[in-house]
DNA sequence: CATGAATGAGTATTCATTCAT
DNA sequence: GATGAATGAATACTCATTCAT
């Protein structure tokens, strides 16, 4: 039984596929509509039926990497209290889905909303739906004096996200550098060691 | 009696500056030789009087962005022994610098290697002038069982420069935010603590 | 009982009206078939069916075109003698109908045979068929000596036809303008008034 | 003795030129970056060292039109005192100029500034500089009771420029035309026939 | 040292048209 | 009759670079 429907949306998946994979390894900018277009097997017209511009197409790939982070990052900390334990949950995912997984993700990565003045806003507001599920675990963990959630978002999620930039397949696993970046910030919490 | 020669140079160092102020702001892919040639205040064409292309101008920008951190980071370690205390000096020289006070230190953490295949080596090469005292410096640091040196420099340096995607002038001070991330992966050495 | 054949015309009457508004308001260059499908509501392609090419397209509003405004001229003129007052009757129905009746007409204005290379001659050849009525009214005209008829009919159809450019509804009535255009061109027969 | 500072401005004369001649020929939209720049003997991208875009070329074509069409008018009616005869010589140069003598002015009647509504407002200045000279032409004609000037000039100068759509060389010279034309319109003064 | 003028390869995008379903 | 998905050729425009002067 063949499915006719179905074929349309695999070629705007393709797409979808080619572009984040482009933009991920060479950056939004050094991608061309060609290289997208020759990549997906198809004209650089085409490309416009399905989305109106470059950056509404890069906007998708955004949207879709998104989705699948939150995805993965739910269904991670589901059914997990402890708060420490979460965050670990969370390295892990973020880590082995940048570093491994999905071109989509790397995309949220490597291209920044502040990078393109025109979409800015869109963007911003598509990373924080992911974000803010890093700052919400943050603040439930219980820290030390002085030290401020905020910071340590900043912290972890800038090294979490810069990893891509060094992290080459076979040095260490992502979950291995989950667990060090976690060992390293992971402070016993409150008056527990003294 | 005047010195021809320093009024050539300032030409250049004013083109400098101008790309560097242009690199760290929009991009390096972003920046046309025009707008840079526009800022400095002479015609496109006269640029390549100074530098033979837009990736040597890049490389130009580059190397003195190094070398001033470099400079910095030395004066500010110079004479401290404690090894911790060496890595508050080194977080707060890169924090200040690359978010307050060097566009030219900017350019280093906005432009990666890896980002322009052509230089990628000759960049690196530069790069690592500086990453290789902080490694140092790290290696230094007396660690908790298992934690792997490596991972930290990776982690600190990685939230230091993502620190230049979130950070604006006004929120907190660069040496409050060397302060934080400082006592954040700082811990007391295994069992003792004097 | 349903005349499903009916309800195909229609389709096709709706394609030619909206094809002949955005023709007349934006010029048959600027406007696209994507332009008249969507505002016509089907999609590009259908338009296919109907017209094999925008040029015929175009054609075909031409035609509808010039037919309308026969046929108002015919009845405008119709049982009357005096050549000053059949004059008259066709400016008024001229202007009327191209600045406030119909986008039919008003294309007919705007896009210009000679614009077409194509179907210049096609475009001209249905264009004749009013300006042949007009001719044939003016060389009627008792004209003082020295009048070249052809010239009087140059200058009246210029006239008429550039108001267009000019004319916003709400200004003056085209019955008005008809009037004072015919009151500059209208000379009293030499010698004699009667 | 040679004179090399004229060459640069030469080949933008050049490129005006040829501007002029197509955006006359063909209209603006249907004349090509490419044809001009071929026409010219440069290439495409070798405009824009001149002209920052094609709307902006237009400009300047239309900047010339008027300038001249204006010189020309201020030279022919140039201490005559007599309405009529003013009138007269202005309807000399407008067909002259337009029918017979330059691109330039060809192009401010076949272009219209409503038809490009990004330049809309600029054209229509320019425009005005040369309507505004038609209309106190007028303004000043003793006219017979009820003809609105305004009606008159919509008139005259519908009449003039719609020539352009009629007019091939080797029919009637446009000075038979104007001279047509004014006696067509050309009302004895009132009261001094009766 | 610097400029004015140009180049040529490339960029995103447009649009009339086609055609299997 | 109509559509969804494409095509391919063209369009205005960009930009690093060159080079005679």
């Amino acid at each position: 039984m063949v499915t006719p429907v179905r074929r349309a949306n695999n070629r705007n998946d393709r797409l979808l596929d080619e572009a984040a994979r482009l933009f991920a390894a060479q950056g939004y900018r050094e991608t061309t509509m060609r290289d997208i277009a020759a990549a997906a097997g198809m004209l650089p017209g085409s490309i416009y039926y399905h989305h109106p511009s470059k950056t509404e197409l890069l906007v998708a790939v955004y949207e879709k990497g998104v989705e699948g982070l939150c995805q993965r990052f739910d269904a991670a900390v589901a059914g997990v209290a402890d708060p420490w334990e979460r965050l670990g949950k969370a390295l892990d995912v973020h880590l082995e889905t940048v570093l491994d997984q999905s071109d989509y993700a790397r995309v949220m990565v490597r291209v920044l909303p502040e990078h393109l003045p025109g979409s800015a806003q869109e963007l911003a507001r598509l990373r924080d739906g992911y974000e803010d599920r890093i700052a919400g675990l943050i603040d439930a963990l219980p820290l030390n004096g002085g030290i401020d959630p905020k910071m340590l978002r900043f912290l972890i999620l800038g090294a979490a996200n810069w990893a891509q930039t060094w992290y080459r397949p076979g040095m260490t696993s992502p979950a291995e550098v989950a667990r060090q970046f976690l060992l390293i910030v992971q402070r016993p919490m409150e008056g527990s060691v003294g």
